[in-house]
RNA sequence: CGGGGCGUGGCGCAGUCCGGUUAGCGCGCUUGAUUUGGGUUCAAGAGGUCGGUGGUUCAAAUCCACUCGCCCCGACCA
């Protein structure tokens, strides 16, 4: 009946078509408002679609053809490159050397470490067909690569003068994932991993903080993102490791992520794979273990943490553009004469080594405005016939949006004024994700404290080590120990769950 | 892997219940004008084997089966 009916208003005249069609045009009218406002999901609307959508409109990543992969576009992975680039930096400063190892790992190494093996056998992929023909022993995909490198340590550490082994790799591996999600869990994701070996298990256990420290600092200084550092729990720790810590961070959505993690694997591993040294008294011994890696999900809390309902904030010590230079003109002689004084501005800007594009698109201005805040450009410069005229520049920064962010400056002194505001923008983000995430921590003493508080926000609350006490609270309230703070402050409590003397508060909340 | 939702030009959707002419709309894209200090406006264009496969039918975007993918919620993880 009713398609019948609608088909008689497609084809007709009289009332009804024209009502159809009066109601049609009404229906377009707003469609075209909500798609050309709303290219974002409201952040507050919808956490999950908002990230996709900024990824997508931020022009970060791409999905693959591969279920679970993606495809990091320039602008995605220009960011990663300069957390990249930081990182790497950090690592040499500590003692630390690039190498490379192989992708393929035989299946044999990975059953060398009991733990290890149960720990990513579920995910591993593994080649079982080379050149067409079935292989002898399977090969797989690295998800990790403790095992193959510590294969290779074991021929190449032979005397504690070949000690301590200061190596890290930049590589990608494989996780067969059930559910992903770009940068926070992809099938193939991009990081790196350190792997050393020491004489002592204190050493390596100052590498393992070292790192961590490593990560926190990196974290804070480039990302504007707080972290905090803490131990895992026994249940958390990583597969084959005495020990793991890590770095967790709070994204906007109150959720936690672990950013990186650095491991005490003990001498697991050297006893595997027989990674042993002749010491000064002329006894063989075994070394002792690190290992640590950070991913492109830090990508993720960088997006998770700053971005706002119009896309990106970028922190400007990794933004792949840190200004950007939009001219307004009318007609030609504006053009020339405005494109005259921005390029002369661009040349200054970059001249003092930043990382600096002058728009010279033709779109409308308001369109770029809107379009480099997608991409979260920390710094915005605006040339216009009046700023020509006066030898000024309106400068607009990022992480305050709309008016108040915008001021009128001189020409004059604008290098110096665009590298303040760039440091003011980074303090700015980090000042306003610590707030945030300070104002949703809140200790507890008790389960029901718990229980209410990681509904919306980390409790802090004391614990027992105890994967059976992280079982029942995951199971009942959906959250998870984050890791056992380092900072914290001393005490003696009740367990919240069995009751027994703790000494620590452990960190709860839900995670990605 | 279980529960739910969704696959229709690059993006967002209508049409599917109840099968029937050349499958529409907005954004985006191209061209030309117009505009330009917060997502200009107008005109003319280009662009779709309706996720895939098989079936039912004179006829399938529409019905049936299977399959693939995406999103959300649970079990596992950087």
């Amino acid at each position: 009946m009713h398609a019948l009916a609608c088909k008689r208003c497609r084809q007709g005249s009289g009332p009804m078509g024209d009502r159809y069609w009066q109601q049609y045009a009404h229906q377009s009218q707003i469609d075209k408002q909500k798609s050309k406002m709303a290219k974002i999901t409201p952040r507050s609307k919808d956490f999950s679609e908002w990230y996709l959508d900024v990824i997508r409109e931020a022009d970060m990543a791409d999905y693959a053809p591969v279920r679970g992969c993606i495809v990091v576009k320039p602008y995605g992975w220009s960011l990663y490159e300069n957390m990249r680039d930081f990182l790497d930096r950090r690592f040499k400063e500590t003692g630390h050397s690039n190498a490379a190892f192989p992708l393929f790992i035989p299946m044999s190494f990975l059953q060398k470490e009991a733990q290890h093996v149960k720990g990513f056998s579920p995910e591993l992929a593994v080649v079982t067909i080379g050149g067409g023909e079935t292989l002898e022993e399977p090969l797989a995909v690295r998800p990790t690569s403790e095992t193959i490198i510590g294969s290779m340590y074991a021929q190449w550490v032979k005397s504690y003068r070949d000690l301590p082994v200061l190596i890290n790799t930049w590589n990608s591996v494989v996780r067969w994932e059930k559910r992903t999600k770009p940068f926070l869990r992809t099938m193939e994701f991009y990081w790196q991993e350190g792997h050393t070996a020491h004489a002592t298990h204190d050493e390596a256990m100052e590498e393992v903080l070292r790192m961590l420290g490593v990560y926190a600092d990196h974290a804070s200084e480039e990302c504007a993102i707080p972290v905090i550092q803490g131990r895992k729990s026994i249940s958390e720790r990583f597969a084959g490791a005495d020990n793991t810590f890590s770095i967790e961070a709070m994204m906007g959505d109150k959720k936690a992520l672990q950013a990186g993690t650095s491991h005490d694997l003990g001498q697991n591993f050297a006893r595997a794979f027989e990674i042993k040294y002749l010491d000064r008294d002329n006894t063989e011994k075994l070394c002792w273990t690190t290992s640590w890696g950070m991913s492109w999900r830090m990508l993720g809390a960088v997006i998770m943490t700053h971005g706002d309902d119009q896309g990106l904030r970028l922190p400007p010590k990794i933004a792949p553009v840190q200004v950007v230079i939009v001219p307004i003109y009318k007609n030609d002689t504006e053009k020339s004469s405005v494109f005259e004084t921005a390029e002369r501005i661009y040349k200054e800007i970059k001249a003092a080594g930043l990382r600096v594009k002058l728009d010279d698109r033709e779109e409308t201005p308001g369109f770029k405005f809107n379009d480099w805040e997608m991409r979260g450009v920390p710094v915005r410069v605006e040339i216009g016939p009046k700023d020509v005229a006066n030898r000024a520049a309106a400068l607009a920064r990022r992480d305050i949006p709309g008016k108040a962010g915008k001021s009128f400056v001189p020409q004059d002194g604008l290098v110096q004024r665009v590298q303040v505001l760039l440091v003011e923008v980074h303090n700015s983000l980090l000042q306003q994700a610590t707030a945030f995430r300070d104002a949703n921590i809140h200790e507890v003493n008790t389960y029901e404290e718990l229980k209410e508080v990681v509904e919306d926000g980390f409790a802090l609350a004391p614990v027992a080590d105890d994967p059976e006490v992280d079982a029942k609270i995951k199971e009942e309230t959906r959250a998870t120990n984050r890791n056992f703070p380092t900072q914290q402050a001393a005490g003696e409590w009740k367990c919240i769950i069995t009751g027994k003397p703790v000494r620590e508060r452990a960190l709860f909340g839900k995670a990605y």
